[in-house]
DNA sequence: GTTTGCCAACCAACTGGTTGGTTGGTTACG
DNA sequence: CGTAACCAACCAACCAGTTGGTTGGCAAAC
């Protein structure tokens, strides 16, 4: 990260990196803009909308607090867009289920517990906009699951229908459920020995339920 | 519910319930506790801890701010107290697993749509108390899942080993997930006709998941 | 190639409103 | 009559958002 600004102004800048930190130091709004999101992503996943401090972000972005204002508007806002930023490299991460839907819930399970953020995040949102209304960039996330839905349909060589749905929401449950309260899941595994291994164990649980789920019988 | 006090007294009290709100109501400090924590848990379950406001509780409860701090000490430690009342409730409302394993996930599954309380503040305590550390209560929430985990090898007739434990992970998450994000169940559902149709069958997904997963092979 | 003038990017300092917690006094009741 | 429950008023800290002013960079004028 490198930060920017004049020398007199101590209050918002890591003075480690003084040498970065000198006059002269081009102007970038979409560096600064970058450098905001990346900050905010790290404040909303700690702390939620509501307990995240702009100061604290603008700080950690080695950035002034007006500049959240210039780029994004409010708080809320630059949530909002620290949501679709979020969103977006998931889906190219994890990429659509294919052919092994197992080894799916697998990939996704193990995305989760290495990358608890953006679970977090998508549990602030949850809780922060209540369950009567829908969340912002509706349409387009909506359209987002249809597509999984289909891709899941394919991988089943079955209709998108009801039944697809609903097994996509069953499988994504699977896989996040255990990084959604990860304190549950501590508590119930901790009396048995190795941790990691339990985490195996329980992966292995989540695998072969996928498995037994999606076998026609 | 009963609110008490002087008549003077017009910042804390609904006053259409002005009959109530007469000099010379009993003092009762143990229903004004009662009364705080009902408040308490609606608070917090709307908006966590941080975001929780003590003014709202105390007018909620039709009491003085103050008498959060006699009673609890901190608005922390009254939220503890709200989570130990409520999962006591919990626990006692849905029971050990048993038999039909299945019948217990739909019970569940029932309990959290019709009652998103108690998820919402299991969240805003996941979220609260991060990763790291473990929650408050650690030794009697530990106990209790093992009881758990007894009760589910009981009813497969199996030993209470790591494969119980994470079986039971997997039934509660089965269960709780649909509500637990449940802006993405309605995404993921939104499309097709009745809504309530959808659940019903997502319910009987979750069951026939159940069922598969606990039949031997 | 250099000066000039303009604007967007940037910042320090400020503000009005809010909030968890406290205090000093009053009152019910055993 | 003493004590515990209760209350209104208060306070210091905090915080999202604003403001007025400064500066880097660029393009037009020369």
């Amino acid at each position: 990260m490198t930060v920017r600004g004049t020398l007199q102004t101590v209050g918002c800048r890591d003075l480690s990196l003084a040498f970065d930190t000198v006059n002269g130091m081009p102007r970038d709004p979409s560096a600064t803009r970058a450098e905001l999101l990346a900050a905010a992503r790290d404040e909303f996943a700690a702390h939620g909308v509501g307990g995240a401090r702009v100061a604290r972000i603008a700080e950690r972005a080695g950035v002034n607090k007006e500049r959240i204002y210039g780029h994004f508007g409010s708080k809320e806002a630059l949530f909002e867009e620290v949501m679709v930023d979020v969103l977006h490299e998931h889906t190219a991460a994890l990429g659509l289920p294919s052919g092994d839907l197992a080894a799916y819930v697998g990939r996704i399970y193990d995305f989760h517990r290495e990358n608890p953020q953006l679970l977090r995040l998508l549990m602030w949102e949850a809780l922060h906009y209540g369950d009567q209304g829908s969340l912002p960039r509706h349409e387009e996330r909506s359209r987002h699951y249809a597509r999984k839905v289909q891709a899941l349909a394919d991988a089943l060589d079955a209709p998108a229908d009801v039944h697809a749905a609903t097994m996509l929401i069953t499988l994504i449950g699977l896989a996040a459920w255990p990084s959604t309260l990860p304190q549950l899941t501590g508590l119930i595994l901790e009396r048995f020995d190795e941790p990691g291994k339990a985490s195996a164990q329980l992966r292995e649980q989540l695998m072969e339920t996928t498995r037994r789920m999606v076998g026609d019988r």
